[in-house]
DNA sequence: TGGGTCATGTAATAGGTTACATGATTGC
DNA sequence: GCAATCATGTAACCTATTACATGACCCA
């Protein structure tokens, strides 16, 4: 019986931490796996219920401390084997839908201007990101013992740096050859000295726009 | 009236050339957004169905050479209008879903080489990936007067190459961090002299997970 | 008393994949 | 003849977001 991303993650959250609640796994994702992953409430529900019926997990007592009392889950065994079965099976990896790389492959079309003014919002965004990741990285314990986990979540936020920190460096170097390469509207005669001049290039055998 | 991606792909399509079909959309967006983006035929053809009623394209005569007559379409004057102002809007940037990231973080309860694993096959897609986008960009012409959507294509490849290649880089230090702290499965006593050792972190307020 | 956050959930809708059906043509 | 590719489309299903409903507690 195969089951949807959302139930994985929910296991793998409850194999690092036992007694976890709906809400705080909401939380946990957006704190942790946030660079690569989100969940909304609308999955995670119906998913705790789904995954309690088929028994992969089970209702804890929920502590109420004065508020709510939250319903808290921990994992079964069955859960745990399908966690390691999950975690064995190779992943796949489709394109992630990038809306702003669309945008700027298609913005000939757009008015003048709207292509500087994505990138240099893109450039924001990373430069923010990068400090939130750095962040994170700052908050953790060098301390010898740590948690037995550390190794994996070191190695993705790693991973998120390292990309983050390239977007960051091609979208300046981006913005640098769109202001070089449109210096007005009509570039038909001597497009005057383009400063950056990489040499990138485009294109395989493109049915769309032949050149 | 909100309109969902695949639309504006369309329109994007046809903007760049006019009279493709369906089929021929589809196999586009392979060969030259497929790094950021993805479509199929049960997308593509309720949109084009959609977006003909609603005016913002038209059938154009299919020529039949031979084969099936293809169905082909054109921009209509309202689609490009409808295409600029959605370029000129800021883009969202959802986190991209990624499921070996997703497998790497919640590693620890997996079989041992099960991490190492998912990062050689991560490793040798990147590779693979890296190939084929220095194919691409190789069989672009360098000449002068090439086509006016040129420049924005060159942008988005770079950034395909920058981005691959930072995730080459980090799975191969990824790799060699991985082994040299897991030498056995019962790390306690002094984990023999890890070798490379970059100084890398994780984790935020971290309800799972607290160290 | 009003806004923020804690906390759980449902319903409507949108977005997207997969499998299937159909049939012609090309190349081995 | 058979497999692959061209070519269009539909139906069933899964995935995911958003808005909403509910209510308690905390703090200013």
């Amino acid at each position: 019986m195969p089951r949807n991303p959302t139930s994985y993650v929910i296991l793998g959250l409850l194999s690092i931490h036992p007694n976890l609640s709906g809400y705080v796994m909401r939380k946990a994702v957006q704190g942790s796996i946030g660079y690569f992953w989100a969940e909304s409430y609308g999955q995670i529900y119906p998913a705790l219920k789904r995954l309690t019926r088929e028994g992969l997990i089970a209702k804890s007592g929920g502590e109420s401390n004065g508020r709510r009392p939250r319903q808290e889950y921990v994992l079964t065994e069955a859960g745990r084997r399908c966690l390691r079965e999950w975690l064995a099976v190779p992943f796949h990896d489709e394109p992630p839908k990038n809306e702003f790389l669309l945008k700027l492959f298609f913005a000939r079309e757009a008015a003048p201007g709207v292509a500087a003014a994505h990138l240099r919002d893109f450039e924001e965004r990373n430069r923010r990101m990068l400090d939130t990741l750095n962040n994170i990285e700052a908050s953790v314990p060098t301390a010898r013992p740590s948690n037995p986990h550390q190794p994996y979540w070191l190695l993705t936020l790693g991973f998120g740096k390292a990309l983050t920190a390239a977007a960051l460096a091609w979208s300046e170097s981006a913005r640098a050859e769109l202001t070089a390469a449109k210096p007005s509207a009509a570039p038909s005669i001597r497009p005057p000295k383009k400063r950056v001049a990489k040499k990138t290039a485009s294109s395989r055998k493109h049915v769309v726009g032949k050149h």
